[in-house]
RNA sequence: CGAGGUGGCAAGGCGAUCGCGUGCCUCCGGGCAUGAGGAAAGUCCGAGCACCAUAGGGCAGGAUGCCGGCUAACGGCCGGUGGAGGCGACUCCAAGGAGAGUGCAACAGAAAUAAACCGCAGGGGUUCCGAUCCAUCAGUCAUCCGUCAACGGCGGAUGGAAAGUGAGAGGAAAGCCCUGUAAGGAUGGAAAGGCGAGGUAAGAGCUCACCCGCGGCUUGGCGACUUGUCCGCGCUGUAAACCCCAUCUGGUGCAAGAUACGUAUGAGGACACAUGCGGCUGCCCGUCGCGUCCCCGGUAUCGCUCGAGCCUGCGCGGCAACGCCAGGCCUGGAUAGAUGAUCGACCCUCGACAGAACUCGGCUUACUGUCACGCUCGCUUU
RNA sequence: GGCUCCUUGGUCAAGCGGUUAAGACACCGCCCUUUCACGGCGGCUACAGGGGUUCGAAUCCCCUAGGAGUCA
């Protein structure tokens, strides 16, 4: 994820917290902020674990949301990461992160009915 | 074969697609190169570096603590000494001073850092028994008073009819006083060197032999220490209690600090008025600055990675840690913080502990696999 | 990332190296009361973990774990 679209000082995480919606599931909880920029922070906090597997949280969830970065409305989003996204699986954070940006209704209407484009190519892969 | 000991090595790799940090090149589409650890961890030590005054003086405080060496330095490493553990290979040890002083040693125990409670022994005095001797017709009992350290004696008085009152070898029993003694005494972590013999009234290093420890002298060693001597002595433990001695030690830490643009010893609020306040360490001196406190105060760049660096040599010196020499190499530098996702087969245990944040040298802790040994012990077979 | 500090019953806590580790609240049982509350009596439960020093450690020292605070 290249470094325009990332959400950087603790004041615009700050702004974010005060003035952003908040939707959660099990693993993780998405706050967004109306802004004409596009930006996303992830938040992992001691609590999910050690340095490693905080890293490893934070890349997992980058991942996720890279398909998503030209498919939904600009603004500025925040994913927390609950204790429990430690033992996560990718897979169920990638349905964790679409289910939170469908609830936001974030996503633009291409994108809203079928699959993101980077994972549809990520599709016959798999099935081989 | 089993159980150990010591030392070393590795930390899944390969290919494909998408994606990230940094550097270089670019025809701006992108391309090429490179990208976490042995502990990156804990932050327990030591340094570099930066600022505080040039890093100052004294006291206090802190750290270390067998010896020699290595190192930029260290609480680290190497080699040795002493002690402890183990059958052994081998491992572990904050290992100076208790003979400068102070403190503490609960409970138990006679007694706790210095004696004398019991005991043992000698002497004194008291009572009782008492062969025998003197005296005598008989020779005793009770109460009161005084006295001595004394439930006992002595002296006196009174009463029972009156009067008066000896000596004693030796023995016994209890308690008392003085002296000697530290062998023995259930305790305790520790009891005044141990054990045996002599010695004695009883005892005692009082004397002797052997042993233990300390000090002196002495042999060897740079030294810790060690060998011998028997010259002197017999001293509780605790310094991770205070302390003494020796050595080292200014403080703060890259959120240090520097530069540029805004421009600034700044805006707002509260309090105070120089024998004061603040910085440089806790205090004093010295020195510098001049209100203090609360709250708010932008961005970028540098610091930032070539360094006490890494690899090779059967190089040279050294037992070794390490040093020297020669050749080669460039090997993360982010700033919400870069290594992930998916697929394929392989090792077949599906891969443990774990992520740089200024940088090095150590220590400690966490943890997987594997190898070597002309290392040890035990069992079996030949 | 640096620095500083703290861990004692369920909770809050005291504790000079020396008994069986105070105390309060809570909890349990009994008494009191027609019942509850108050009160009384009794009980229950702890030195974060591991080493070391010491005759003896909650206390002194070291390591580990956990938890706070602070510095922009």
């Amino acid at each position: 994820m290249e470094r325009q679209y990332r959400l950087q000082k603790n004041k615009a995480f700050q702004y974010v917290y005060h003035r952003g919606k908040s939707v959660a599931c099990r693993d993780l909880v998405m706050l967004v902020a109306k802004s004409k920029g596009m930006k996303v922070g992830f938040s992992v906090s001691k609590k999910v674990g050690n340095a490693v597997t905080r890293n490893k949280v934070k890349r997992r969830l980058r991942e996720c949301f890279r398909p998503y970065l030209g498919g939904v409305k600009n603004g500025l989003y925040v994913v927390v990461a609950r204790p429990s996204a430690a033992e996560a699986t990718f897979q169920s954070l990638q349905r964790d992160v679409r289910y939170l940006l469908k609830k936001h209704n974030v996503l633009s209407p291409a994108l809203h009915q079928d699959k993101p484009q980077a994972e549809a190519r990520q599709r016959p892969a798999r099935q081989n």
